[in-house]
DNA sequence: ATGGTAGATACTCTA
């Protein structure tokens, strides 16, 4: 069982590199951000044609979350229980092979104590009570996503550098950290020690070619799924590509 | 020093 995580920055754009690295990659389930798409015009056929099912929660413009699957999807949850319309659509989770998968865009943040990092903040925080409120660290429980924060100095190329800007702040390692504090492994560390690889680097000033990036990009696990992982990487070869997302694939391989 | 690039949208915002 393969479950992959990867933000695409616009589902429309990277439809031909999707299609590509599914069929390269053969995952059982594919867990996207940034979709920057409507429900309307989410590219289900497509998805249909190359064998997996799709369940979708988007917007315009912005946002947007899906989770691509061999098996069809069961109990979809789209977005926190006390979302409304407006709500931001960053959130969808399903029940795949007995995993509850819980798939996520965490906000960027933008600068410190901006409105927009105290949004993040706090919706970290809702992130950790609808663990609470809904699933158990006895249970097979998979959180993924894009989480905009690098956790700890190996996942930032430069640490000291990086130190208190956005991604890798106090009170954002805090805030996962207490997310983490529920029950999660964090598969890639717990597979490859202390290896420094990453998953995102910013499409300016030649991040990619210097490898500037950061490890933003996570697959988290409670113990008893953590027990069944036999292999998590970081899949580097899309971001290599013509016109790729700035984000790159998380891969996780379990026994079951 | 306040860049640099990319995507969606509509002449600007978000990342």
């Amino acid at each position: 069982m393969k479950i992959a995580t990867w933000n695409v920055n616009s589902i429309n754009v990277r439809m031909p590199q999707l299609a590509a690295w599914l069929k390269a990659a053969n995952p059982d389930v594919l867990c996207v951000q940034e979709t920057k798409c409507v429900d309307e015009s989410f590219p289900y056929q497509e998805f249909h044609d190359l064998g997996y099912y799709s369940a979708f929660f988007g917007q315009k413009s912005y946002n947007g979350v899906a989770i691509i699957s061999r098996h069809e999807p069961g109990d979809v949850v789209k977005g926190f229980p006390d979302d409304d319309e407006d709500s931001q659509k960053r959130l969808i989770a399903a029940t795949l092979d007995g995993i509850r998968i819980v798939n996520t865009y965490i906000p960027n943040g933008s600068e410190l104590w901006s409105d927009k990092f105290e949004f993040k903040l706090d919706w970290i925080q809702k992130l950790r009570h609808f663990f609470d409120e809904n699933y158990k660290p006895s249970e097979k429980v998979l959180l993924c996503g894009d989480f905009n924060v690098a956790a700890e100095p190996a996942d930032v190329w430069n640490p000291g550098a990086w130190e208190g800007k956005i991604h890798f702040s106090k009170p954002e390692r805090a805030a996962i950290h207490f997310v983490k504090q529920w029950g999660f492994v964090d598969l890639f560390r717990k597979m490859n020690g202390d290896i420094k690889e990453f998953s995102w680097w910013d499409y300016r000033a030649g991040a990619w070619q210097r490898n500037h990036g950061l490890r933003i990009d996570h697959i988290w696990v409670s113990e008893p799924l953590a027990d069944l992982c036999k292999k998590c990487w970081i899949d580097k070869t899309p971001r290599q590509l013509e016109k790729p997302s700035d984000h790159t694939p998380v891969v996780a391989e379990f026994g079951l």
